[in-house]
DNA sequence: TGCGATCGTTGTAATGCTCCACGATAACAG
DNA sequence: CTGTTATCGTGGAGCATTACAACGATCGCA
C-alpha cells in the first residue's frame, strides 16, 4: 500500500517472505537442507560422507547385500555406489566378493573395522541432531518423529516398516 | 548374527536402513528434499522454477526491493538472481527500475500482471502441500507447523518473524 | 546353443552452483 | 574539489555433482 518507489531507501528484509515462512512445506524442504549440510560437513571433519555412514548403517542390519540391493535402499546410482565402495574397501571398512550363486553379483559386508567406524559416526550424527532438535522438548521431538514417519512411510514405500519382514 | 555368506542369495531389502529411518534428522533431510523435487516439478509444468515464485512472492510483501536486498531474503547468489529477474521481466511481471536516490540500485517491484501470475502458483503450491500433508489431520498438521517453525527460527534468523517490524 | 536380461563398472554429457572480475556509482578522507 | 575505497548489478570461468548411456561378464530361459 505504500507508493512504488518511496523517498525512503527500500529497507532490509533480511526476512523470508511471510508467504514462505508460513508454508509447512517451505520449512520442511529449509530445515531438511539445513540438517543434511550440517551432517554432510559434521561428516566430512570425520573424513568421510554421508553415503559411506548409510551404506554401513545398512550392512550392520543386514549380513551383506548385493550392490544393487543397496543402491536400491538408498535410491542412488548404482554408478555412484561404485566410487563409494571402494573407498570403503580400501579403508578397510567392507569386504567385496564375488556370489558364488551368481558370479554378476558383488556380495558386500561390513568388517569389524566397518562396525567400529560406524559407531563412531554414529556418535557424530546423534550428537547432531540432539543439537538441531534441541529447540523442542522430548514430547514435541517424539511427536514431531511420528508425523514425520507417517509422512515419510505414505511418500516413500521405503521407509515403511513392514512387520511382515522376518528379522 | 548370520554366516558372512548364506547359501540364500541376499534378499531385496527395499527398505531404508531402520537406524536412518528412526532419525528424525534424516527423515527431515528426505522429505524436505521430496516435497522439494514436488513443487519444482509442479511448477515446471506451469513453466516457473522455484526461485521465480519465491522472488514474486517477496515483491508481492514489500513493496519493492534491491536486487541485493532479494538475493539476501532468499540466501540466493545475487549473480544468479540476474538470470531470474530478466525471464521474470521478459514476460512483464517484475518492473526494474533504477533507483533515483542511488543510481546502483535496480528496484524491483512486481507488476500486475506479476500479482495475477503469483496467486496462480499459490494455488498450485497451496495444492501440492494440502496432498503432500495428507496423511495428517489438521490437528496434527498444526502442531507440525508450529514445530517446524519453532526450529526455523532458531537455525535461520531470517525466518525468525520480527514483531517490531513495522506493517 | 543361442538370446535377452541383469550386475557391476566406466565414461560422457549436462546441470547447477560458487567464486572472481568488471564498469558504474556512491560514500568518505584529505 | 579530488582521490580512494566500497557497493551494486552483471557477466564469465571453473568446479563439483549428477544422471544417463555403453560395455564385458554372467545368468536364466527357450
Amino acid at each position: 500500500m505504500q507508493p512504488v518507489i518511496a523517498e525512503s531507501p527500500p529497507r532490509r528484509v533480511q526476512q523470508v517472505a511471510k508467504e514462505l515462512a508460513a508454508s509447512s512445506g517451505y520449512l520442511l524442504a529449509t530445515l531438511g537442507l539445513a540438517f543434511k549440510a550440517q551432517t554432510l560437513e559434521k561428516l566430512e571433519e570425520a573424513g568421510f560422507e554421508a553415503h559411506q555412514y548409510s551404506v554401513l548403517a545398512i550392512l550392520d542390519e543386514g549380513s551383506s547385500e548385493a550392490q544393487a540391493t543397496i543402491a536400491d535402499a538408498l535410491a542412488l546410482d548404482p554408478s555412484r555406489l561404485v566410487a563409494v565402495l571402494d573407498t570403503l574397501e580400501d579403508r578397510g571398512l567392507v569386504a567385496r566378493q564375488r556370489d558364488p550363486h551368481d558370479r554378476r553379483r558383488h556380495v558386500v559386508s561390513i568388517t569389524a573395522a566397518g562396525k567400529r567406524q560406524l559407531s563412531q559416526l554414529r556418535a557424530i550424527v546423534t550428537q547432531l541432531e540432539d543439537d538441531f532438535f534441541e529447540p523442542l522438548n522430548s514430547t514435541e521431538r517424539a511427536r514431531l518423529h511420528t508425523q514425520l514417519a507417517k509422512l515419510a512411510a505414505h511418500h516413500d514405500p521405503r521407509c515403511a516398516f513392514d512387520p511382515a519382514a522376518e528379522s
